[in-house]
RNA sequence: UCCCCAGUAGCUCAGCGGUAGAGCGGGCGGCUGUUAACCGCUAGGUCGCAGGUUCGAAUCCUGCCUGGGGAGCCA
């Protein structure tokens, strides 16, 4: 006979017939002369349960199945004599695959917190809360892949190895084959021309400038895939390792790519919401009392489009006390950021035109000379979950950005050779998966919506 | 990296100078087509680590480690 998984059979027309189901023992009462066993195979939020009557060969060992343990049933589906299932599986063999010793296996019944499951996180696929997180994940990569895909845009898979600190920014994780204890040097220094790659290397922190090569081949194109930031960041929103959204468009400006975003945003959480129902109405009901409808509001409305220069006007006359000054140059900070999102709009909002030395060399120059053309989507909770721009396309102003920002043009030749050959104008955007994953199930900790969170001081998994 | 908080039983926590506690989970027994079932009994702890103060430290002090919240950096 062949496996059902739990959803299928809970989906079931009619009750009746022979069904194989395997999968890990959630519960088990006994009540009188029956057995109650609640499985699941991770196939959907519920379980599935299984009936032994005391009368059954099985019996003994059903008695001593406990949580966690793996089981093969073999038995016929029928409609359920008691509330709150619809079917249940009467019994006919049951199998032990595997014991799971009550007295040292970690999960229980009860809730746990979320802190003691990142210390099992081998195990705690097999709760509710990252079942359901992982399903919901799934639902969104592939949420992701087929906007994209239905739009034209090409999957591009950009090298997670590179010798170029893209936009200067964070601190990357080295890369190399050479021996720590004792490295070969050359005038004192460590002699990288004796690495595998015979000059240093890293672990990229985007794939932009990938992508910007195939934007302006092949006009419309993605990136979805690992990112890395060796920053000692210990917050809710951060990880060293991260999963990164990166469309890249040619023929495209500043105003195209912001409406991108938001068909983007509000296409997933719609996926999200359709497709993951049973999830998300668990992560509401447990994590986020307001997380459908928020995610509802912003499907159903417009997002709000600021200047830089009008969000710190709006900013200054807020009479608000910010714990961090607001003034015309100076960044946004979290508190802005969520003012403007949570308090002033109450849905996202674009800010565009930030000024110019706040922001990377590659984004698109103004022409009053002292904003450039760059985006930041704000949402509430969250803060920054999309940053973007319109890329400099002109040659001989990139050059100058580029020496004012203090990098070599000589490790950028190719880059600058996009801009001598056959430029466009081109812009894309950045989106942090797990942010977004975040955002979406109302998760707290951005730890809980990865399945291996990579922190400072944590890769145990 | 900075500021704040917390590490006591497998889990969640109480105890805050004078002999280590509860609930849940585990074990044993009972009971009932049960729904994180229920009832009774029971086992279980170098009080994060290292120093110090004290007649006496889980409790006070110092350092370190780990976790959490916030900030910075950012996605």
């Amino acid at each position: 006979m062949q496996r059902s998984r739990v959803k299928d059979i809970l989906n079931r027309e009619a009750a009746g017939g022979p069904v194989l189901v395997q999968g890990w023992v959630k519960t088990r009462r006994s009540s009188g002369a029956v057995s109650f066993i609640q499985i699941s195979d991770g196939s959907t939020l519920k379980d599935l349960q299984i009936v032994v009557e005391q009368s059954s060969p099985h019996y003994a060992l059903v008695e001593s199945l406990n949580t966690g343990c793996s089981v093969s049933v073999t038995g016929e589906l029928v409609e359920s004599q008691g509330r709150g299932q619809k079917y249940e599986v009467n019994a006919q063999t049951v199998q032990l695959l595997g014991p799971a010793d009550p007295e040292e296996y970690p999960l229980q019944k009860k809730r746990h917190t979320l802190e003691f499951l990142r210390e099992i996180a081998h195990l705690r696929p097999r709760t509710n809360t990252f079942g359901a997180m992982a399903r919901v994940r799934n639902g969104m990569a592939y949420a992701i892949h087929r906007f994209f895909q239905e739009r034209g845009f090409q999957y591009i898979q950009t090298p997670m190895i590179t010798a170029s600190d893209a936009e200067g920014a964070g601190s990357m994780f080295r890369v190399t084959t050479l021996d720590l204890q004792e490295p070969p040097r050359r005038d004192g220094a460590v002699d990288a021309a004796e690495d595998f790659f015979g000059r240093p290397t890293y672990l990229t922190v985007s794939g932009q400038l990938e992508a910007e090569i195939f934007a302006l081949a092949l006009s419309d194109v993605y990136t979805f895939g690992p990112t890395f930031r060796a920053e000692n960041s210990n917050t809710s929103r951060h990880l060293a390792e991260f999963w990164m959204v990166e469309p890249e468009v040619a023929f495209c400006d500043l105003d195209g790519l912001a409406e991108l975003a938001e068909d983007f945003l509000k296409d997933i959480f719609r996926y999200a919401l359709d497709n993951c129902a049973e999830d998300m109405a668990f992560f509401n009901q447990w994590y986020d009392k307001s997380t459908i409808a928020t995610l509802e509001g912003i499907i159903n409305s417009s997002f709000e489009r600021l200047t830089y220069t009008e969000a710190v006007k709006l900013l200054e006359s807020s009479g608000e006390s910010f714990e961090f000054p607001v003034a015309w140059g100076l960044d946004l900070q979290s508190e802005h950021e969520r003012y403007l999102t949570e308090k002033r709009v109450g849905r996202p909002v674009v800010v565009t035109d930030y000024p110019r030395g706040i922001k990377a060399f590659y984004m698109r120059l103004n022409d009053d000379g002292e904003t450039v053309r760059a985006m930041d989507v704000l949402v509430p909770r969250i803060g920054e979950i999309i940053g973007g721009s319109q890329r400099e396309e002109r040659p001989d102003i990139l050059l100058e950005r580029m020496q004012q920002a203090g990098l070599d043009a000589a490790n950028y030749w190719w880059y600058l050779d996009l801009r001598r050959y056959g430029t466009v104008p081109h812009a894309g955007f950045g989106l942090g998966f797990e942010r977004t994953v975040q955002f979406a199930t109302g998760m707290q900790n951005i730890r809980d919506v990865i399945p291996f969170p990579r922190t400072p001081k944590n890769v145990e998994f």
